[in-house]
DNA sequence: CTTGACCCTATACCTAGGTACAGGTGGCAG
DNA sequence: CTGCCACCTGTACCTAGGTATAGGGTCAAG
């Protein structure tokens, strides 16, 4: 695939291909003899695994992380589980953020906003607070 | 509280505090009689929710929708409802993703990576595929 | 053998979200 | 009443992540 039809599976501009391609997330790929970038079909899935990373805030530098756990080989396993491990407790933490956020909004929805005058609706108390309980540095 | 002690409590820059003030995130406190801001004591726990908001991959303008439902006044309560609710839609599309993410992370480093030489694990798989399963648009 | 869509590199520019001066004021300890 | 630190406004600068533009090559169709 050339690098135009990509962009435009994964919906994303040509320029940003060649911007991560410079950023070393995404590798050269093979060159026709005339220069044309030659991309293996899946490149698209990776793209569109990068842009939802993004919008579940992770940075390019981390997505550049997970993305190398694809390419393990036997002699890394250590070293890849570790960083699977860690990326998992980020995920994890995000998790439990969401999910307190959530149901502070499901309250805001369902209950709390049922006629009250002075609401104290706890959007905040319920994100901030319940997270810090719920992953807790130590575990 | 003053500024500097709010930006302490909360872990940013006071510039920021000021930044959010001028975007209009965070409304203008009141003034001592010299000029200096004075926040109530909550601000902290504001900003807060900001910084956390901010690593779930929400923008300062989706964060700034979720603050004013906060200040719902019984008037706005099925424009609130409204918001909220396309939030909840929101977040539980990334809740979808990062558990899809998660698993992915889980057998990679519980099964996947225990001996394989061509290790097809598929994190990009399960991130985009079963994300597009689970959290289809129309519902 | 030209036209038009697509590709190339290199460089400039843009938005979001801050962060850092510069130049000046407030207020308390010594 | 003098340091000194925190505060004020205003403006400039920075990083991340792109996006656009300039100047030029490729290639299939007419």
């Amino acid at each position: 695939m050339r690098i135009g039809d990509v962009a435009t599976r994964a919906g994303v501009n040509t320029q940003t291909l060649r911007y991560y391609e410079r950023r070393g997330i995404l590798g050269e790929p093979k060159r026709s003899p005339s220069g044309y970038r030659e991309y293996p079909t899946d490149t698209v899935r990776l793209i569109r695994f990068i842009k939802r990373a993004q919008e579940l805030g992770f940075t390019l530098n981390e997505i550049e992380e997970l993305i190398t756990l694809r390419q393990t080989t036997p002699k890394r396993r250590s070293k890849v589980r570790e960083l699977a491990a860690a990326k998992m407790k980020d995920i994890d933490e995000k998790l439990a953020r969401l999910q307190a956020m959530r149901s502070a909004l499901y309250t805001l929805v369902e209950d709390c906003a049922c006629g009250a005058e002075a609401l104290t609706c706890p959007i905040l108390e319920a994100l901030d607070d319940v997270a810090d309980k719920e992953v807790p540095d130590g575990g």
